[in-house]
DNA sequence: CGCCATCTTGACACGTATCAACAGGCGTGG
DNA sequence: CCACGCCTGTTGATACGTGTCAAGATGGCG
C-alpha cells in the first residue's frame, strides 16, 4: 500500500510541467520522490495573502502570479517583486519575510513544511546551489528595478513593465526574429492598474495616461484593458531604455 | 621554504580584522590556508572601476565603500548597492556583473581569481551556504531600497539613508540604550552629495536641500558637510518611517 | 436592471528637477 | 605666500512631471 502510494506521488511529480523546470530539475528521481513526502499541493484565490511578516510558506509555483509587497505605516505599498511559475517563493533560513506575499491571480503551489525543507536542503546540496542560483538572478532583477524606480519616467517605467511581463507571462506570438523581421507580442496583463502602479512607485491615475498614451502613439493595442497586442516589440523597448 | 610561506600566509590571516566577520568565518584554520593560497590583497583609490559589464572581481571588503551602479544610455544613473566592510563584493557563477562597482572612497580588498574561488565554493559546501546566506540578506536590502525608492520621500529617502549609513559606516559613539534615554550617533559620509542623490533617485540639488532642511529642525548637525551628529536617533527614525 | 469594481479622463496642486549663481575648501603653481 | 582654478556643496527662481481629487465611463455579476 505504502508503495503503491510512492508510486502514484512519483507519477505525480513526472507529469508536472514544472519537473525540469523548477528547482526539482535539480533532484535526481530518487530524490524527487523524497521530495514528494513533504509537498502538497493547494490553491490560492486571488487577493488572497499567502504569507505575511509572521510565516513564510515555502513552494513553487505551478500556476498565476504573486505579488511581494512592502508597506510603510501609512499604508502607501510597493510590490517588491512579481513570481512566475515556475519560479520558488518563500525566504528560507529565517523564521519571518520582511514582505507579504500576495496572490495577484488565482494561484496553484505545490508548498513544502519549512522545516521539512530546510532539512532536504542540507541533504542535496545541488539543490541548495540551484536554490542560490536563483536567488542571485532574482538579485540582479531587483536591481534592475531600482534603476526603474529611482531613474524612469512615467513612460518608460510603464513600457519597461510591459516588456517584463510579456517575456514572463506570455503564451507568445513573440516570433523573435531578426533584422528586418518584426516581432509581436500578444498577453494579458495579470495586474490591476493599482497592481501596476504599487510596482512601478506611482499612482494608477498615471499608469491608465501613460497606457493611453502609448496605445494613442501606436506602441500597444487594448483589446479590453487587460489583453494587450504588442505589434512591434523594438518600439517599446526604444521607450523602455531610451 | 615553502612551508615557511604558507605558514606567514595564515599568520597574516589570522590578524585580519575579518577572520570572524566575513564569508571566512565560515571556514576552519586548515581551509582558511587553503584560501590564501589564491588570496591577493589590493588597493584601490577613490573613484576607480573596479569592474565593469566586462569581468567581475571577487573580493573581500577589508576598507571603505564601495558602490553598485547601473546607467541609462543617456548617462542616468542610480546606485543599486552600497558594500561596507566586511561584505563580499562579485557576482559569482556569471562571466559577467549587470552592474559596475566603483571606489566611493579609498578601498582595500582581499580578492580572489574568479575560477579558483567557484573551486572553493564547490570544495566546501558550508563556504557557499555562507555567501547564500550573504545573498539573500542583500536580496532583503534590496527590496527594502525599493520600497523607498518607489514610495518615500525626499526628506524620508535622505533621513532613511542617514540612518543605514550612521548603522553601517560606523565608528559611532551610538549608544543605542532604551526607554527613556537618547541615542546618539556621530558619523562621516563616505559619500558625496551626488552618490547620495544616486542611491536616492534624487537630484544632488534636492539632497543639499534636504539636509539642510533636516539640520534647521534640528535633526542633524553637520559639523563640515561630511561630518554628521545626530543627537536623538528616534527622531530621525520618525522622519524615515512616518 | 442596477450595483460594484475597474478604468479613464480632467482640473489643479505640489514636489522635485532644472538651470544658474555663488560660497567655501584645497591643492597647484607662480 | 598669495592667487587662481577646480571640486564640492548651497541656495534661488522657475519649469515640469506626477500626485491628488473628482467625475464619468465601462463591464461583470447578482
Amino acid at each position: 500500500m505504502v508503495a503503491h502510494l510512492h508510486n502514484t506521488i512519483a507519477t505525480r511529480c513526472s507529469r508536472c510541467v514544472l519537473r525540469h523546470k523548477a528547482i526539482c530539475a535539480a533532484l535526481s528521481e530518487t530524490e524527487l520522490n523524497d521530495f514528494n513526502k513533504i509537498a502538497r499541493q493547494r490553491t490560492i484565490t486571488a487577493g488572497q495573502v499567502i504569507y505575511g511578516d509572521d510565516d513564510v510558506m515555502l513552494a513553487n509555483i505551478l500556476m498565476g502570479v504573486i505579488k511581494l509587497t512592502k508597506t510603510l505605516s501609512d499604508g502607501r505599498q510597493q510590490i517588491v517583486g512579481l513570481q512566475f511559475p515556475p519560479d520558488f517563493l518563500g525566504r528560507i533560513y529565517t523564521k519571518t519575510a520582511p514582505y507579504f506575499a500576495e496572490a495577484a491571480t488565482d494561484v496553484e503551489l505545490c508548498t513544502f513544511p519549512k522545516a521539512g525543507f530546510e532539512a532536504m536542503l542540507r541533504r542535496y546540496p545541488g539543490l541548495e546551489h540551484r536554490l542560490f542560483e536563483n536567488t542571485l538572478d532574482e538579485l540582479d532583477s531587483a536591481r534592475e528595478w531600482m534603476l526603474l524606480l529611482g531613474r524612469k519616467t512615467a513612460q518608460e517605467k510603464v513600457a519597461t513593465l510591459l516588456l517584463m511581463i510579456a517575456s514572463r507571462a506570455s503564451n507568445v506570438g513573440c516570433s523573435h526574429i531578426h533584422s528586418p523581421e518584426i516581432s509581436s507580442a500578444r498577453f494579458s496583463l495579470p495586474l490591476t492598474r493599482a497592481d501596476l502602479a504599487d510596482y512601478l512607485g506611482l499612482t494608477l491615475e498615471t499608469v491608465s495616461r501613460q497606457m493611453t498614451k502609448l496605445k494613442s502613439i501606436g506602441v500597444i493595442e487594448l483589446v479590453d484593458n487587460r489583453e494587450i497586442i504588442v505589434p512591434d516589440i523594438s518600439m517599446l523597448e526604444k521607450i523602455a531604455d531610451p
